[in-house]
DNA sequence: GCCGTTTTCGGCCCGACTGTTTTCAGTCG
C-alpha cells in the first residue's frame, strides 16, 4: 500500500502533539510542525523515493534527524520515537489539544491529576465540577471546555471559499458604515485565495475612540461571540462560520494586512529578514530602535526588505520571497487575460441553458470564444448525447454561427468520459469531427495508483485537447484519485495536449501546486467553467485566482491565447 | 530539531485576550 506524505506529516503532527505535552524544548516541537506543514504541501511523494532507493530531495526545515525519520516511516509504516511517546502518553490525551481552551500545560494537568485520557472522560470530569478546581481552570473554562465537547462532533471542516463569500461581502459591506471606520479589508487565506477557508479575518483601519468591535459583535448574522476586547473581537456566526476582526489606527493598516494576511510562515521570514536589518516588524509597523519607520501600506513594508510587493497569492513560503528578491516574480495572470472558455455544457445534456444564452453570457463577460462540450453517451444521468445528437448539435451551432450576432466565436465539442480502460467514449471518426475534444473520467476514482496511471496514459494518446478536472476531486467530498502525476505531466507534453483547471468552487482542480509544476513541465493549462448554465461562465474568476496561486502567467493558459493561435494548438492533434 | 555572507553554538516572530494565578500564565492566531 503505497505511505503519502499526508501519512509521514500526520506522524510528525502526533509526535509534535506528545512531546508538546511531555513539555519538551519547545524549538523542537516547532521542528516538528514545521516538517510535517512542509511534507504535506510537497508535491512528490518522499515514500515512492524512498522505494527506488532514491535520495530525499532537499526540503527547508527537514535535516538529518527528521530525514532519517521519513526514510524510517516509508519504510516501516512507523516511527520509533512516536512508539515510545505513545507508550508513556495515551494517544487519545493528544486529541484533546483539539478543543478551543485546552493546550499542552492544562492537557498535561488534566491527564496528571485526573487521569483524564478522553473526550468522555473530560466530560464526565467537568460535569462532576472537578475540573473547575484544578489550578489554571475555573468554571468559565469548565464550562466552556462542556459546550465544545457537547459540539466536538461537527469539526470544524474547511469550507470552500466561494461558499462563504456572500456572508464575508455582507460584514464588510456592514462595517464599511460603521462610524470611525477608514477602510475594511478581508486578510487571512481569504486573500490569499486558498481554495477553502477555516475561518475569516477581518482587518479595520479606524479612527481611535471608536468601539467597532462592539458594533461587529452587534452584527446580525452574529450568534455567538467568543471573544470580544478594544481591538479585536473574534465572533461564529449562524452559519457556524468564525470571523476574526482586528482594529488597528490608518498608519498601521499596511503593517497589519501583511501580517494578518500571512501565511504565517511567510511572515516569519519577513520578520527574519527585518531583523538582520535591525529593525522589528509588528502588526503596528516596521521599527528602527523604537521609532515607527513604516506601516502604513503593505509596498512601504516590503521596500525596507528591498523587495517589491509579493501578491498575496504567492505568500505561501514556496520560494516567493527568494524570487521577489531577485526580481523573478512571475507576472500573474488577470482575468483581463482570459480569452474563451473551453468547457461548458447546455441544456441538450445536464446544463440549463441554450447554446445561444450561453454564447451571449460569454460575450457578456467579454469572452471571445466559447467551446460547447456536452457530455459524451456514456452519461446516461446528464443525459450525454448519441452520435445522432451530437451531430445534431453541431449544425445547430453552424446555423447559429452563420446567424451572427453572437458576439463570439463557438468551438463544436464535447466533453468525452475516459472508460475505465483508457479508451474514450466516442469513435475516432466522430473524434475526428470536433474542433475540440475535453477528455474527463467520471468513475472508477478508486482505481490503484498504476492502472490509473495507464488509464489517463491511453486516453492522452487519442485525439484529446484538454484533460479536464484531472484529479477528480470535490473538495470535502471526494479526494482526488492516485495517480503517478509526472508521467501523465510528461505524455502531456510530449503529445501536445493541455491540462484543465476547472473553475467550479468544489472541483478547482488542478489545484495551485499541480498548476505550477505543470507550469515547470511546460504543459498548458486551460481555465474553464464547466458550467451547466449561462451564470456558471462566472466562475471563471475563481479559476483565475487559483492559477495566479500557482504562479501561472498568461503565456503558461491555453485559453488566454487569440482564436488564431487557439486554433492552430488544436489542429497539431 | 534546524540552521549559518557576522554564527557549527546559541539562537529560533510577536502581541492580544481570557480567566483567574492578586501580577500573569496559557492559549490563540
Amino acid at each position: 500500500m503505497p505511505l503519502y506524505n499526508v501519512r509521514i506529516s500526520q506522524v510528525f503532527e502526533e509526535i509534535a502533539d506528545l512531546l508538546d505535552i511531555e513539555e519538551a524544548n519547545p524549538f523542537r516541537i516547532r521542528a516538528y510542525r514545521n516538517a510535517a506543514r512542509t511534507l504535506s504541501e510537497y508535491h512528490q511523494e518522499l515514500a515512492a523515493l524512498v522505494a527506488q532507493g532514491q535520495p530525499l530531495p532537499k526540503l527547508p526545515g527537514i535535516g538529518a534527524d527528521l530525514g532519517t525519520k521519513i526514510v524510517e516511516i516509508a519504510q516501516t509504516g512507523s516511527c520509533a520515537l512516536l512508539d515510545r511517546l505513545r507508550g508513556e502518553v495515551p494517544p487519545a490525551v493528544a486529541y484533546l489539544l483539539s478543543l478551543p481552551g485546552l493546550g499542552p500545560k492544562r492537557v498535561r494537568t488534566l491527564y496528571h491529576e485526573l487521569a483524564i485520557t478522553s473526550p468522555s472522560h473530560l466530560q464526565h470530569a467537568a460535569e462532576q465540577g472537578l475540573v473547575r478546581r484544578l489550578p489554571g481552570f475555573g468554571p468559565k473554562l469548565e464550562q466552556q471546555l462542556l459546550q465544545a465537547l457537547a459540539k466536538h462532533l461537527d469539526t470544524q471542516a474547511r469550507l470552500p471559499r466561494a461558499s462563504v463569500r456572500p456572508s464575508v461581502e455582507k460584514l464588510l459591506d456592514y462595517l464599511l458604515r460603521v462610524p470611525g471606520v477608514r477602510q475594511v479589508e478581508v486578510a487571512g487565506s481569504y486573500r490569499r485565495r486558498r481554495d477553502t477557508v477555516g475561518d475569516i479575518d477581518i482587518l479595520v483601519a479606524a479612527a481611535p475612540g471608536y468601539d467597532v468591535p462592539f458594533a461587529f459583535t452587534a452584527h446580525e448574522d452574529v450568534d455567538e461571540v467568543l471573544a470580544q476586547g478594544t481591538t479585536k473581537a473574534s465572533v461564529r456566526l449562524r452559519n457556524g462560520l468564525q470571523v476574526d476582526l482586528r482594529v488597528v489606527r490608518p498608519e498601521s493598516f499596511g503593517a497589519a494586512l501583511l501580517y494578518f494576511t500571512g501565511s504565517k510562515a511567510h511572515n516569519i521570514a519577513l520578520r527574519l529578514m527585518a531583523r538582520e536589518r535591525g529593525l522589528k516588524i509588528n502588526e503596528y509597523g516596521v521599527y528602527r530602535d523604537g521609532q515607527r519607520i513604516a506601516g502604513d501600506s503593505e509596498s512601504s513594508v516590503y521596500a525596507l526588505l528591498q523587495m517589491p510587493v509579493i501578491p498575496p497569492e504567492l505568500r505561501e513560503m514556496r520560494g516567493e520571497i527568494e524570487a521577489a528578491r531577485h526580481g523573478s516574480l512571475p507576472t500573474l495572470l488577470t482575468w483581463q487575460d482570459l480569452r474563451g472558455d473551453l468547457h461548458t455544457h447546455t441544456a441538450a445534456s445536464d446544463g440549463q441553458s441554450s447554446i445561444k444564452d450561453m454564447a451571449l453570457a460569454a460575450h457578456a463577460l467579454g469572452l471571445e470564444y466559447l467551446a460547447i462540450t456536452d457530455h459524451s453517451p456514456q452519461q446516461r444521468l446528464a443525459r450525454g448525447l448519441n452520435e445522432e445528437r451530437l451531430l445534431a448539435q453541431l449544425d445547430e451551432i453552424d446555423r447559429l454561427q452563420s446567424a451572427g450576432g453572437l458576439g463570439v466565436t463557438l468551438l463544436k465539442g464535447m466533453e468525452v468520459d475516459i472508460l475505465e480502460d483508457g479508451r474514450l467514449d466516442l469513435s475516432a471518426a466522430l473524434l475526428d469531427r470536433l474542433d475540440i475534444v475535453v477528455a474527463a473520467m467520471h468513475d472508477h476514482f478508486s482505481l490503484s495508483r498504476a492502472r490509473q496511471t495507464s488509464r489517463l496514459l491511453r486516453a492522452l494518446d487519442q485525439r484529446v485537447h484538454i484533460l479536464a478536472h484531472p484529479t477528480g476531486r470535490l473538495i470535502g467530498r471526494r479526494a482526488p484519485i492516485a495517480v503517478d502525476f509526472a508521467l501523465v505531466l510528461h505524455r502531456a507534453r510530449e503529445v501536445g495536449c493541455a491540462l484543465e483547471l476547472d473553475a467550479q468552487p468544489l472541483r478547482l482542480d488542478l489545484d495551485d501546486l499541480h498548476c505550477r509544476e505543470a507550469k515547470e513541465a511546460g504543459v498548458l493549462i486551460s481555465i474553464n467553467s464547466d458550467a451547466h448554465s449561462a451564470a456558471d461562465l462566472r466562475n471563471l474568476r475563481y479559476g483565475v485566482e487559483q492559477a495566479r496561486r500557482g504562479w501561472l502567467e498568461r503565456q503558461d493558459v491555453l485559453n488566454s491565447r487569440t482564436l488564431a493561435q487557439l486554433k492552430a494548438f488544436l489542429k497539431r492533434r
